[in-house]
DNA sequence: AATTGGAGCAACCAATGGTTGCGCATGATG
DNA sequence: CATCATGCGCAACCATTGGTTGCTCCAATT
């Protein structure tokens, strides 16, 4: 039980278009809707709609600069959010791994 | 570049009523959509929906027994989506770092 | 044979990701 | 200074998806 896990965040960093953002945004350091949009396969409309949705999350935040809106990323949100995905990750890890020791254990009763 | 990521993969995992049912038929070692739909704040119909896609990903795996259809995890799929997941969250770890590790060399230099 | 209960199918609704088209404001240019 | 052009926001619209309700069907139980 018990998710830690923010669906918000989560689900921010579901959509691979959002992905491919955050990347972007990554190695160039910041970008505004109409650079991002030139380097991906939707419009700036679609860019700017999804920069709306991972500042609503915190995960990147954004700076006015004359005509433009220049966006960065947050890094300590991402950083909880690369926690996060990492946190359920080694839960169903763990939950794997019991398995498979209970089936050898399962296995090991039969062969005796 | 290269998303060496399965988007579809990812997606079926990014919705959280999938990460829950995926989270009780790893605890319980299996459901139907009626024993699932039981446990979770959607009805059957939704959540045959949701095994639909975790079938069509290969997520899981369906083993039809009289009337009911028995849902169980594919194991190796998971461990796979597990891996994507926790490559991408390395990717932006080292990206975080690497930034932290300029911004330090920077500040060290200015300092000088 | 009658009943019960699990599952599939269809219609419908809301939210989301995408598009095009437009208007507006601000920075650059004559 | 007037004009051009560009970056952005807004609105309307469309397709897909996640959700619901209502129905039928089929197999198990009694």
């Amino acid at each position: 039980m018990s998710f830690t896990i923010d669906d918000e965040l989560w689900s921010a960093v579901g959509d691979p278009i959002r992905r491919r953002m955050l990347d972007l945004l990554l190695t160039d350091g910041g970008g505004t809707s109409t650079t991002l949009s030139a380097r991906l396969p939707v419009t700036r409309q679609a860019v700017a709609k999804h920069l709306a949705v991972l500042d609503r999350v915190g995960l990147v935040h954004v700076t006015p600069s004359g005509r433009e809106r220049l966006y960065a990323v947050d890094e300590a949100q991402l950083a909880r959010a690369i926690a996060q995905l990492s946190s359920v990750g080694a839960t169903w890890d763990a939950r794997l791994r019991r398995i498979k020791r209970i089936a050898e254990a399962i296995q090991r009763n039969q062969e005796s």
